[in-house]
DNA sequence: GAGTCTATCGCAACACGTTGCAATAAGCAT
DNA sequence: ATGCTTATTGCAACGTGTTGCGATAGACTC
């Protein structure tokens, strides 16, 4: 489990995506894919470096971000901000979510694309702004914040 | 107007609402309100160290951050983080709003506090989550970008 | 005005993320 | 298998933002 692999269905799918654009399948990036699949859920760049390291002690940070940075281009991966602005990557294939964080709890809600769909069109009649689920943040308080200050 | 000052109230208040906390009014306090008060909108952080730098060259960069903290702490400004997650300040005063940056044609967009109330509302009933208007940062695709790709 | 207390400052070091460049090695053609 | 082309890597330096600590200097008391 330490050292799960990646669906064979990705990396395959990977390969076959880096070769129609002249690009290269290497050891590395199989490692980071892996790491990625691993830490389900999200995870900050730092600690993604740290992962790939304990497989590969001589990776550098530099290969981790360029390597998601790819990975974002083949979209298959997302990467969103968090409250305090670090970086906070995730698979693709993990549902697409937006972010609810609480100011005075802390508490991290994900919303999903069912719950959001009515929020974005609210957003796209006020503004003619469509808004991308994924890149959606917010910082706010939470139900049971505001029931918490109202008493 | 290069040196332009902040209103004399502004600072008032400030001497105030610091000597309240038993906090210290200092000549850096100043030139850093001021400075943010003449980057009307939005400034990022090293956009305004660089232009205290020029009123005081012996500022250093953490002395700025933490005047922007207590600054906040105050409810004189406000932050919130860019698409790349850089930082961004300005004054309370201005009107709290939120922000919509186009990933096609990188334009940002304002939202006023009338334009959000409706998808602040509807992300309460979606959620039960009460967002906060101005760390409203959306990425997404703007009118004119969307039916530049449909056509 | 002198002395005291402590908030603030400047410095130095760190953390995260990015970028340029030379060395390496992947994938192709022969 | 060998050589060639160039994508990728590692390194080193930079940019932005944060934190700890000793020195400085505000503001208050006497």
């Amino acid at each position: 489990m330490a050292t799960e692999r990646a669906g064979e269905g990705l990396t395959e799918r990977l390969q076959v995506a880096l070769k129609g654009r002249g690009q290269r399948w290497t050891e590395q990036r199989q490692i980071i894919v892996d790491v990625l699949a691993a830490s389900d859920g999200h995870a900050t760049g730092a600690e993604l470096i740290e992962r790939v390291r304990e497989q590969d002690p001589s990776a550098t940070p530099s290969t981790v971000y360029r390597t998601l940075d790819l990975l974002e281009e083949l979209g298959l991966a997302r990467h969103h901000h968090g409250p305090d602005g670090r970086e906070t990557y995730h698979l693709e294939e993990t549902v697409e979510h937006g972010h609810l964080h609480c100011r005075s709890c802390g508490a991290e809600q994900e919303l999903d694309a069912a719950a959001a769909a009515p929020i974005l069109k609210s957003i796209t009649s006020a503004t003619g702004f469509s808004a991308d689920l994924d890149h959606l943040s917010l910082q706010g308080l939470c139900a049971a914040c505001r029931e918490a200050q109202v008493s």
